[in-house]
DNA sequence: GAGATATTAGGACGGATGTCCGAATTAATT
DNA sequence: AATTAATTCGGACATCCGTCCTAATATCTC
């Protein structure tokens, strides 16, 4: 009896087939079979596709307020932070595109799906908080932003993130456009 | 006879679906009832699934192009054409979110669909171009931006609307996020 | 008006999907 | 060892999907 075990492996197999083809085009019976699972242990140890696809959209934010906050834990001024955060945005689309693409997908979901919905909000207030919080409170940066609210240039910055990593997403073969990434540090000069 | 006419309802009837329902969750048969006509015309006239999605994007991508393009043609200054730009964008996802949301979910689509990928790539190619040739060739911006290509700064801005623009979709009783939009134009002051 | 062409209509098809059920097997409890 | 509970397995189900085919109807050409 490996329960949790059992359960694990399909959580994984329904990260990994969502994250390389798109929620759309996954069937239960793709991700049983990516698993080495019988179809109706889906069912038995999540209950429906619905619930499988909450875990696995938990289990993604985890990732993300973890290993942001590792990087916004980075550097001591706030240009070292953005850098970082840069940084890690850039090596997130290079190296694990899979995960990047598993939030674009499911925000997409998400704009359709009530359940999803608010799952996603928080993460993305969530992730704004944290930027807020941990570059823009830093010490006497007012200046610049006296007319926006720190609330907002942190929502901004994440948005640039996620609006230029999409782009690098579909281009991928055309690395110049990682550049933009770094041209969100133009905030802070 | 009324050919044209017949398809352009089609077509206007799977604008709307999608941009309701998302693409995932749009049948050709919900298209049908919502264009009044029997399924069999869909593939009549656009053969396929593809065929009728293709023209879809298209018709927004159109949409996309023409108006931002007026955006950019008001105001003389680059600041000015920043705050046309962003309140173009402001307009857009408080009267009209749909046209945004068709955005959104076809470049997930595009993620997953060669087929689709180029029509999108093009789309967020052409728009930095536009970005690039009538706000940042403007003089001398230069300055602020010795450090950074004009091309990555009119993706990064581009990247800036769309992310915050779909952190406005996912929560939209919430106002304040809107202002997200209007700190995008930091990078002008 | 007759014949050719274009359009509309209705239904059938094979296949895929999420869900559910009953039996077999394994582990835990006493 | 016997009973109970938890897990695994295989298959069936109803439904929905995109596509295709044929007949009927309307439109155009001469």
């Amino acid at each position: 009896m490996e329960g949790r075990n059992q359960s694990q492996r399909i959580l994984n197999a329904a990260y990994k087939c969502i994250s390389t083809k798109g929620y759309a085009n996954v069937s239960l019976r793709d991700i049983a079979e990516e698993a080495g699972v019988v179809l109706s242990q889906l069912h038995y140890y999540f209950g429906s596709k619905e619930g499988l696809f909450t875990e696995v959209i938990k289990m993604m934010i985890d990732k993300y307020l973890k290993e942001i906050n590792e990087a916004l834990s980075m550097g001591e001024t706030a240009k070292d932070k953005m850098l970082s955060l840069v940084n890690f945005f850039k090596d997130l689309l290079k190296n694990n595109p899979g995960l990047f693409k598993l939030l674009y997908d499911f925000t997409g979901l998400a704009m359709w799906s009530s359940s999803f919905n608010s799952l996603l909000k928080d993460l993305f207030n969530d992730l704004s908080k944290m930027i807020e919080e941990k570059i823009l409170s830093n010490s006497a940066l007012g200046e610049n932003f006296r007319n926006y609210s720190p609330r907002a240039v942190a929502r901004m910055i994440l948005g640039a993130m996620f609006g230029t990593g999409i782009q690098v997403i579909l281009d991928s073969n055309e690395n110049e456009i990682l550049d933009a990434l770094n041209a969100i540090q133009i905030i802070f000069e």
